[in-house]
RNA sequence: GGUCCCAUCGUCUAGCCCGGCCCAGGACGUCGCCCUCUCAAGGCGAAAACGCGGGUUCGAAUCCCGCUGGGACCA
């Protein structure tokens, strides 16, 4: 399939319109994949001809993703915008060989034309009106449109999609150059695409139609055809394109929600690629088994569980010294100030929370009240838990624990077991309470495990605070 | 509307090219049980799919045709 002497050279093509899609990630690492797989070059290519939409604040949203996820790139950015004048030479080439011609009909013309078409129900199409226009050019700006073959058919040998056949009679001549000097998509792609030498043009699948628009201007223009393969699209859970209205879509609302990138990057490339019955891999278990051939020709709906999924079994993996790294900032943000973010707090409170949280942002929230010195109580988990009948268990066991040294978990253990047994009651209604009054919160680590990471000062302040908030009125 | 793509559990997928090993395998999610100081994690188990209709064949999820449904592109 393909030549192994051949040095790969693929690209990623983002218009920055925006910020960085989740579709777009999945280009852009299936291209990243499949150039790191041959060792070949990626090169990042921002297409931002759109200048009314495009912008340098998302051309730095796209770069920060990139890095952010580890998709380097070996050439680039480089930017449409730099290279007016290779589309206008290139332009000029196909004019001077016949293949092009200038058309100056306006777009307020063709928009006319194009509606009067539509009410007759007929195709709306470009009529060719300037193809063989004779004696003199009108006094304006031109467009430069392409001669495409009319008869005959146009053959794309797609990698995922398999053989696909278009009538040339469906397609109209497309403008290359707008009358302003900026080449429209499909000019500036097969321009780039060839001088840059790029040897497999992996894309979405909204691009297939155009593929064969492309395939003649590559002839014309006497360049060798790119291999094509087009990803199917990835679906929002109505089947429907993914979009913003399905919910986070943007890389960077993934990072701040607390997603680790190779949790990302897992999951995106099992969406419409396969590894037999895999499901977890490591980046260079992907480089390694990559191949074009195990893509799929369906599309696929995103489903957010499954990359909660990943992102906690990641989370379990990851060693605490990263996570701790990543958990800072959002400790912040939970209110935490700076100066208590403790480090050998920290080390202890995340293999606590590691099984518990499904993403950093949890982990923060879990955090918290290891950090700070109020704890936030839960009303309804204080009038549930901490009830006048209790009092008198938590006011003893905070005498014992008084004098519990080493404040050990295994020394806290023999002192609830002999509360429960004197009283006769189960851990469970021990340890409720407790965990309300050192978390303010029914759920948390075990309690032992919290009161030592806590330590003992803290521990029986809290619960001192807590005796104090029961109500003596049992009678109430 | 025209052109093109797609079709296996709710979802991601294996199997499809090279028909029989598939009364269809794995994963997420769901449900149940176990463990248990809460919540998780973990262990065990369950329910859950070849869109429909024709062919071809001894035999079809797998090949062919049609339909239906979904999507994309062209504006």
């Amino acid at each position: 399939m393909t030549n192994t002497n051949e040095k790969i050279r693929v690209r990623f093509a983002p218009s920055p319109t925006g910020y960085l899609h989740i579709g777009g990630v999945r280009t852009a690492l299936f291209n990243w994949l499949f150039a790191r797989h041959h060792k070949g070059t990626f090169i990042l290519r921002i297409e931002d001809t759109d200048s009314s939409r495009s912008t340098d604040e998302s051309i730095r949203a796209i770069l920060d993703g990139m890095r952010w996820l580890g998709l380097d790139w070996d050439e680039g950015p480089v930017r449409q915008m730099d290279r007016i004048e290779i589309y206008k030479e290139h332009a000029d080439r196909l004019l001077k060989k016949g293949s092009a011609y200038l058309c100056y009909c306006t777009p307020e013309e063709l928009d006319a034309r194009r509606k009067e078409a539509q009410a007759k129900k007929l195709i709306p199409r470009y009529d060719g009106r300037c193809r063989d226009r004779k004696g003199p050019a009108p006094d304006r700006p031109a467009a430069v449109r392409f001669k495409t073959p009319q008869t005959g058919q146009t053959v794309v040998d797609d990698l995922v999609k398999g053989r696909v056949q278009f009538d040339n009679a469906q397609m109209d001549d497309l403008i290359m150059l707008r009358s302003d000097g900026v080449p429209t998509y499909n000019f500036g792609v097969v321009v780039d695409d060839s001088l840059m030498a790029i040897t497999h043009v992996i894309r979405g699948d909204d691009h297939l139609n155009n593929t064969p628009r492309q395939i003649p201007i590559y002839h014309a223009l006497g360049y060798p055809l790119p291999k094509f393969a087009h990803l199917s699209m990835i679906l929002g859970p109505d089947k429907a394109r993914l979009s913003k209205r399905h919910g986070a879509t943007s890389v960077t609302e993934y990072h701040d929600q607390g997603y680790l990138p190779e949790a990302l990057i897992n999951y995106l490339a099992r969406l419409g690629w396969s590894h037999g019955d895999q499901e977890v891999f490591s980046r260079e278990e992907l480089v390694d088994q990559f191949s074009l051939d195990r893509i799929t020709s369906s599309p696929a709906v995103f489903n957010p569980e499954k990359l909660l999924w990943l992102n906690s079994h990641y989370i379990h993996e990851e060693d605490t010294g990263r996570l701790a790294d990543l958990l800072k900032p959002l400790l912040i943000l939970e209110g935490v100030t700076e100066d208590r973010v403790d480090a050998s707090i920290l080390s202890k409170v995340i293999p606590a929370l590691k099984t518990r949280s499904r993403t950093l942002v949890e982990m923060a929230l879990g955090a918290a009240y290891f950090f700070k010195d109020a704890i936030e109580m839960d009303i309804s988990a204080q009038a549930k838990f901490l009830t006048p009948d209790i009092r008198p268990l938590l006011t003893d066991l905070f005498q014992r624990l008084s004098a519990v040294s080493p404040f050990t978990a295994a020394e806290m253990e023999p002192v609830f077991k002999n509360v429960m047994e004197e009283k006769g009651i189960k851990l469970s209604k021990l340890a409720q309470p407790v965990r309300v009054a050192l978390t303010g919160r029914t759920v948390s680590p075990g309690i032992y495990e919290v009161m030592e990471i806590l330590g003992k000062d803290r521990s029986l302040q809290r619960l001192k605070k807590a005796i104090d908030l029961i109500p003596t009125d049992v009678a109430k």
